[in-house]
RNA sequence: GUGGGUAUAGCUCAGUUGGUUAGAGCGCCAGAUUGUGGCUCUGGAGGCCGUCGGUUCGAAUCCGACUAUCCACCCCA
């Protein structure tokens, strides 16, 4: 027990780390470059936030959320997205009272206790933007095109972009109500998740999988014929600004998120990920939140984007770039004296900008040797009484196995002339 | 939350109808080569056979529960 994390969570080790900077290096450029800004925001907040921002009928509240009463008896939650945190943060620094739109994104772990699978942890990680401020269809476009540059960027194969708009509460209550009435004819035949679904939500049951429901969804009233003027010739704009941009888009009406603030324009990437756990991205307008939360009416939008849904398919599909993690030098040493000296020129060495390692396992110079190899070393050099008294030595280039007689005072500006 | 598969060395996996001291490859450490890595050869370390209980003269092997993990559903990123 005392060895093993907890179910659902997984370490990030140092062989791996590399390729998390390296997607997260990747988000901060690309959003430098949509003007975004990033906004750092604590892991938990009160439990009534999520309630409230994610919507209290929704799973990932009723039975997903990490909640615990506080040594103070608040009810604190820790967070399963980013949304609702950052909305509050922007409320709550009055960030509206600077120029608008407010547009934000953030690298962070979220958490909701489901249980795991490939794709599907109990802590996970998402990078996010956040858009408040801005109610016309060209920042849907915008935030839409953040989204496919990233992915891009990265490589992630076999991407397909789905856009759906489930309209305004106003008209997604008047479309539920035809839908009711469609599917109460075929209650009897749907499946026993839809049955409930009919009620709650029967938006979902188009979203159904099973080939039942799904031969009885596909004759079903569509949305997209529902929804009032503006909520249309919103989403008719945004087509136009996705393609003014050059972006690639099905409409797919059976679209539904399953988070309640979801208003009008609604988007997800996916990817041909073994498994069903493809969906990368995930995102769309929530032009009812920042009320909700208690701010003026304010629209807003945004996605949430998985990292380890991104990096289970970048190398699925080998397209995760090797990282370079090796040290320029590694100083073997032998005897006690060089043992001593080696310190001194290492510390001078990497006050220089050189990485450089050393044997701290007192082993044999063959055995320091191949550490070096082991550790991928680009050069070596050993010290010995010699080197020491004429202040030069053997460096040794590592892949080509060539060696030539330096100074030990020019090893620095010879290694940083090479790399 | 529902359904199914799996659990043996650091890793990938063998292990016969239940039988005495549980194996291989890779990796790790050392030696062959006492101041130079990679190749080769030799040797070594490393196991509560996931945990607990049951059946049996005897269990890694059969049964049960639990835990973990993977897969599908639900849901979502």
């Amino acid at each position: 027990m005392l060895t093993k994390a907890p179910r659902g969570t997984n370490d990030i080790l140092p062989r791996d780390v590399a390729k998390w900077h390296y997607i997260e290096e990747t988000t901060k450029r690309i959003c430098k470059n949509y003007g975004f800004s990033e906004i750092r925001t604590p892991v938990f907040e009160h439990t009534e936030l999520f309630e409230r921002g994610v919507g209290d009928t929704t799973d990932v509240v009723q039975k997903e959320m990490y909640t615990f009463l506080d040594k103070g008896d608040r009810s604190i939650t820790l967070r399963p997205e980013g949304t609702a945190g950052a909305a509050r943060a922007f409320l709550e620094h009055n960030l509206y009272a600077e120029a608008l739109p407010s547009k934000l994104f953030y690298n962070i772990s979220c958490y909701r206790y489901e249980k795991p699978q490939a794709g599907r942890l109990r802590e996970f990680h998402q990078f996010g933007v956040e858009c408040y401020g801005a109610k016309g269809p060209a920042i849907d476009a915008e935030i839409i095109c953040l989204a496919g540059s990233v992915l891009n960027t990265l490589k992630v194969p076999g991407l397909k972009l789905n856009i759906n708009s489930i309209g305004c509460p106003t008209c997604r209550g008047k479309y539920n109500e035809v839908l009711r009435g469609y599917f109460a004819s075929h209650l009897d035949t749907l499946c026993e998740t839809c049955k409930g679904r009919y009620e709650k939500n029967p938006l979902r049951i188009l979203d159904c999988k099973s080939p039942v429901c799904k031969g009885i969804g596909e004759k079903a009233p569509m949305l997209l014929d529902y929804i009032c003027d503006e909520c249309s010739e919103h989403f008719e704009s945004v087509k136009k600004y996705l393609e003014a941009s050059g972006v690639e888009y099905n409409v797919d009406p059976t679209i539904v998120r399953g988070l309640d603030y979801y208003t009008k324009t609604v988007f997800e990437f996916k990817t041909q990920l073994e498994g069903t756990q493809g969906t990368v991205c995930g995102g769309g307008r929530y032009d009812g939140l920042i009320e909700e939360l208690g701010g003026a009416p304010l629209p807003g939008i945004g996605f949430g984007m998985g990292v380890e849904r991104i990096i289970l398919a970048m190398e699925a599909a080998g397209v995760m770039p090797e990282f370079d993690t090796a040290p320029d030098l590694f100083v073997a040493t032998i005897g006690e004296k060089a043992d001593v000296f080696s310190m001194g020129l290492i510390k001078k060495l990497r006050e220089e900008n050189v990485s450089v390692i050393r044997d701290y396992l007192d082993r044999s110079l063959k055995a320091q040797m191949k550490y070096s190899d082991k550790m991928n070393a680009r050069y070596s050099v050993v010290l010995g009484d010699t080197e020491i008294e004429e202040g030069k030595a053997k460096l040794k280039n590592m892949a080509t196995g060539e060696a030539n007689e330096v100074a030990l005072c020019d090893i620095a500006k010879i290694i940083n002339e090479n790399k």
